[in-house]
DNA sequence: CAAATTTTGTGAAAGGAGTCACATAATTGA
DNA sequence: TCAATTATGTGACTCCTTTCACAAAATTTG
């Protein structure tokens, strides 16, 4: 198997065999095929093999993969085996709900620091939120606080008119992943990569189906 | 034009060109050319030009697109012209967070009624989020209150086991789209439209990219 | 132990999506 | 009025993704 570009789509539905492995290997299956793999994906059974094609051989020809042996060589594959220490930047609603989500701690999606312009006045609403106390820390102590707690992924979920700028700050604490909650594109420089989450793109997309079919 | 299957991207990209045809249109400009939406949008510019085509002829050649024309024909292309109504299941933190997002009132997203299982314990909490107070109804009058306030969209943020129950809820009332934040894949018949949106599967991809370049 | 069975891995084919390039149409200005 | 300019709409081309189909490999069965 030679180098190839893989393509963004291969790389989500690796994230969606993890999950569903993880539901095979809780039901106690140690084997599961392609066809089985890819009947609870919803997706084609050569789709899935070759998915796992373009990073190497992972099955036995008659027999089909060890489930446990699968789903770590996949989350080696996302570098989600790896434990990920992210930040929650602007501690409103959305920012709340993100320090209290439990399937972060499930996961290997640790957050590790959370900052607001205006602590005081969050500070005690998400403490304990996450088992522990939560402190909020100044977001002008950003960079310092970055290096310390070694943050490599920025949850950003401040007002839009904030988000470049908060986005700015990150790349200069060298924080190299940047998730935007904050419906405003973020650019950032080369080496870094930035995703934008824009919730009215996936209504749009509901309501357009809802209208057309 | 004759007609054709639409890809999925374009409509995504509809409401991208949607959100930047906003900003244009606030920056007091009345008319854009293909290449000036595409290099705010990212895009190449005679994707632009194609992705419209799907729907005909919006543009006047040597001239452009009349930013106000433009923007009202594309969000009756999405169905988002037309106000949509929603309820949100599960007021917990999440939950709460969506029942204060303010861009909803913005966009032709409402959020008309909102639903728990255990609703003394939240009431208070929602209760003045969205300027006026939001009361919220328990479950089991779901189907009751949805034909009453004609809710169309539903917002599952409940734990991961209730989803599909609630999503079978949502059905039985007749609400047609579904939009599940809960890491589970919901179900729904012929005629239903549920999409889920998986805050993992954003984090794989960020930590792929992080890991492989 | 060999034939039958199962299921992978992968070249080839088919199907979609994105880009290019240019004819076409509208506008501007002399 | 007509040439020059601008920018759309779209056929053709390229590139990418998915599906098909089958040889190869492992296992099971008689
Ligand atoms: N509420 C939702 O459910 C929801 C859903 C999708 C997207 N969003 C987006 O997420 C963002 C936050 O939404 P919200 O409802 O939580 O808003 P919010 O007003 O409740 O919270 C914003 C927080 O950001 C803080 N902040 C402002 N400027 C800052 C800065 N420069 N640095 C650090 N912190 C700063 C504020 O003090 C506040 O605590 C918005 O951009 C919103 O559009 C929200
Ligand atoms: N918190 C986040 O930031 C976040 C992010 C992404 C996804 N999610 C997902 O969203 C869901 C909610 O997360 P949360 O953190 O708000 O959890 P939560 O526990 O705070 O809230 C869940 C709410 O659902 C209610 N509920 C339970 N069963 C119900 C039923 N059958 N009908 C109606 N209501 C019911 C509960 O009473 C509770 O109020 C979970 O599935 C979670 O995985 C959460």
């Amino acid at each position: 198997m030679k180098y190839q570009k893989i393509p963004e789509a291969t790389i989500r539905r690796l994230s969606r065999y993890s999950r569903c492995l993880e539901e095979i290997e809780q039901a106690g299956e140690g084997v599961v095929s392609s066809a089985q793999l890819a009947t609870r994906c919803m997706v084609n059974a050569a789709q899935v093999r070759k998915d796992l094609a373009y990073f190497g051989e992972f099955g036995i020809r008659g027999v089909g993969y060890y489930v446990k042996d699968l789903l770590s060589d996949i989350k080696k594959i996302l570098g989600s085996n790896k434990e990920w220490r992210m930040a929650v930047i602007g501690i409103g609603n959305l920012g709340s709900a993100l320090l209290s989500y439990k399937d972060f701690l499930k996961q290997n999606y640790k957050i590790v620091a959370a900052f607001d312009i205006d602590p005081p006045s969050v500070i005690g609403r998400v403490s304990e939120k996450l088992g522990k106390p939560v402190e909020v820390i100044h977001i002008n102590r950003l960079k310092e606080v970055a290096k310390e707690r070694r943050i490599e992924i920025g949850l950003i979920t401040t007002p839009p008119s904030e988000a470049q700028s908060v986005a700015d700050l990150l790349v200069e604490a060298e924080v190299k992943g940047i998730l935007n909650f904050a419906p405003t594109q973020i650019i950032v420089p080369e080496g870094f990569v930035a995703k934008d989450v824009f919730f009215t793109t996936i209504l749009d997309n509901l309501a357009y189906l809802l209208s057309n079919n």
